[in-house]
DNA sequence: AATTTCACACCTAGGTGTGAAATT
DNA sequence: AATTTCACACCTAGGTGTGAAATT
């Protein structure tokens, strides 16, 4: 990454401040370029002008905007998902590119969200802007047969609000809208390229990544849309056709000491066999405390309540309640 | 990466092809730098003249080669432990290099280990050689100002024996010995570099970072100190004071079948405890699959023999002997 | 009352040596 | 008989939403 420094700091900087970098700013006059992954034909460098955009994984992206996409930011910063992913064409293969994303406020207004309408209200003007920071591809600079060999994935930014940060994320603020945009940059060896810096870039903006950066969700199916999508969010799905709503050990335990459930012997087998998953062998749960919690309390159970007189209590096919 | 390639490949192939890359060949001859960290003084570009080089973990590095150093090599790579990692000094801050390694071998053997003098004996001349590859540090180029930050770490270079790897792994041959090797390279703006490319790099050698390229450990005490200190192998460590030697869930389960020991319930309360690590909080083990076995044994203990009778069976502390 | 923070359970992803099986 | 391969249990490292607590 220091290479990107030495190479472009200069050439980025002019062109990407005359594109309009500064939020807030008007969301339609910042697009140098148009939305739909064609650049513009004038004006522009023979490496850039015929780069063409396509981003990856369009219908979950459209299915989130339907919704009104949310991303989480926080102080420790926090992926986008989904992540921001395209392929490249037209690049001149054996010229050197910077790639680099930036976020720019969709307008000037600061948002609240209505649970009653389940929907997004104005709350009033836009708070003072965030730094305003670029995130460069980590592998930039790079020649053009390397990006357009795969996908282009940026996976490694993160979102923040905190203002101070310095891990290099990118800061914005909680409850205002935003739209993700894509730079590609070529890396002109000519000595006097800052001159027409202008001409050796080229931006792309998706309508379908916009978001409303959010320290919480909101809207409760932008959760749902996540936890079934995300990979990482699996353990939040409910896939077990009883909806065990109650997943966590609290929960778990509070049930059984509240109510004085206690499974018999074959149900605490069957009950073991559930809360470890066997229903989804490929996922081998590791809930050993809970297991462990229940076993105690079976095992309290037999040691000081049922002993010899209540070893064949009745109970039906889900439950068991004690007879003491 | 791809821009690695650009500025320096014509340098980088004439520098350390000069310096003997091609295996195998004298150990002694192949260095020009000496292995303590001093670069030969004369002939050397300022901008290497002056590179002094640390090698970090060097305590442990010593006490794997008191015990002759093993790594594994398999067809999907890899990694080495302990890793390559040094401290840098003496660089020029504002000049870019590339940081790279290669493997050499030690000398023109084969060899096997005798199990019963827990020794390597040689067994005949060396197999024909890898293809010789090198590995470029992924940060590479970069300022000296960044590459002496911090402690530059090689830990996503992998080893492998698959002489058609794909990956960009290190090919090494099993029961050969190698000595890793590291090279400092400016990245010399000037236009006719490569006329005296030799005076642009340096290369480092730790004679204590040399090792046996083997499929499975041959020597266990090299075994016991991997397992000892590699964070990633710590499932294999005893530190139970009951040391459970079976460990696995088979010979678990055939402990309880064949030998008819079954606890009563406090005991499988102790027993799970025990299995699932109570005794070192940290490590929440994902026993669950043993558990459950041992739940199930139980459980038809309870259900077909058991039952009314042997509810208060006598057993000592350790283990229960069914009366049947 | 609205928003943010934080410890946490529960995943994904991938780095370990094991020991039986396969290969040389 | 020696060496290599492979599925596997068990870790490390870190990305998820949760829901109670803290903050604004």
């Amino acid at each position: 990454m220091d290479g990107i420094q030495s190479l472009n700091i200069n050439l980025l900087s002019f062109a990407l401040l005359s594109s309009g970098l500064q939020p807030p700013q008007s969301y339609e006059l910042s697009l140098p370029c148009c939305g739909d992954g064609r650049s513009s034909s004038s004006t522009k460098a023979p490496q850039v002008n015929g780069v063409r955009v396509q981003l990856e994984m369009q219908a979950l992206w459209q299915q989130f905007d339907q919704l009104g996409t949310e991303m989480i930011v926080t102080k420790a910063g926090r992926r986008m998902f989904p992540t921001f992913q395209v392929r490249i064409s037209g690049m001149d293969p054996s010229a050197e590119y910077v790639l680099l994303m930036d976020f720019i406020p969709v307008d000037d207004k600061r948002y609240r969200y209505a649970f009653h309408s389940s929907s997004w209200l104005v709350a009033g003007r836009a708070d003072v802007a965030a730094p305003s920071r670029m995130h460069f591809h980590p592998d930039s600079p790079a020649r053009g047969a390397q990006w357009m060999k795969q996908t282009v994935s940026f996976d490694t930014l993160k979102l923040t609000n905190n203002l101070l940060d310095d891990n290099g994320h990118m800061i914005l603020n909680s409850m205002h809208r935003y739209q993700p945009r894509f730079h590609v940059v070529y890396a002109d060896p000519a000595p006097n390229s800052d001159l027409n810096a202008y001409r050796n870039f080229c931006s792309f903006s998706f309508a379908e990544t916009r978001f409303m950066a959010v320290t919480a969700y909101q809207n409760h199916r932008i959760t749902q849309l996540k936890i079934a999508s995300n990979p990482f969010a699996k353990g939040f799905r409910t896939t077990d056709p009883q909806t065990w709503t109650g997943r966590s050990k609290k929960r778990w335990g509070q049930l059984f000491v509240s109510t004085g459930l206690l499974p018999p012997c074959p149900l605490l087998l069957g009950l073991c066999r559930i809360i470890l998953g066997e229903s989804q062998p490929e996922t081998k749960v590791a809930k050993c405390d809970l297991l462990l919690d229940i076993i105690q309390l079976y095992s309290e159970f037999i040691a000081n309540v049922a002993r010899d007189s209540l070893w064949s209590p009745s109970y039906n096919e889900d439950t068991l309640i004690l007879h003491i």
